[in-house]
DNA sequence: CTAGTTGCAAAGAGTTTGCATGGCG
DNA sequence: CGCCATGCAAACTCTTTGCAACTAG
């Protein structure tokens, strides 16, 4: 799995790694891509691939029943908790002693071992107040 | 809407109450109330109106795709954040005031407004470690 | 009685899969 | 050249919806 390098691969990863702040939808990736002739079922396929890598993550927001799909394999996500805006849908990184406190403290406080990777926060952004 | 108290919605209800601290798929659902005569669009339909209400919260796990619901109407539910097992598909309550420090951290970190009833924090419980 | 609610079955939306073709290494 | 990946279309799964029958108030 993941052998070749192939030109739908890398438009996929492109547009994802372009749009790290952001949740896209598979439709928004392939209306994206459409022109760049990739087909939905590549899509599909490589986003699964790349979930299981850890390269993206599945996201939910607020009220919707849709399914957003993040890159997450960027340094700046290493370690960092995500902050997640469910007005604009934006996507902000914790600083890392903050995520490391926090961390802590809900280990101490609750004694749960917080998954900082599949953990998001949503909320209001400091733009959207 | 939900202006008749029904057999099929007081069933469901009861069943979310009764599993509050677990994350249940609509088969999960469908599969309990099968017995009670329930049909399949009543609880679609139900959920939804709850969900609304914000009596009930949809959830996602770890990996999966799925869309899981949880009862989320009940005093313990109130202004306290949601710990969820990734092994278990249990739910914590964080302690009020640990709830308050962090959303208050994190309002001061990062400057972001934490909405507590739609976070949910993901890792493992004390009992699966 | 009257309007909200249900069940059924059909329609929709989103995702997965089999198979032949194409392209990376 | 061999094998993985792609595209297409069909198959599937999950959810929503129209409509007639039912029922709570």
């Amino acid at each position: 799995m993941q052998k070749y390098s192939t030109k739908q691969r890398r438009a996929l990863l492109d547009y994802l790694k372009d749009h790290a702040d952001e949740t896209l939808t598979v439709d928004d990736i392939s209306r994206a891509l459409s022109s760049d002739g990739v087909s939905r079922s590549a899509i599909y396929r490589n986003l699964s691939a790349l979930e299981s890598n850890g390269a993206i993550k599945r996201v939910t927001r607020n009220g919707t029943k849709k399914i957003f799909y993040q890159f997450s394999g960027c340094d700046d996500c290493h370690g960092h908790l995500h902050l997640s805006c469910t007005k604009c849908g934006k996507t902000f990184h914790m600083d890392l002693a903050a995520t490391e406190t926090l961390a802590h403290d809900v280990l101490r406080e609750s004694d749960f071992e917080l998954d900082k990777g599949n953990t998001v926060l949503y909320g209001i952004c400091s733009d959207c107040k």
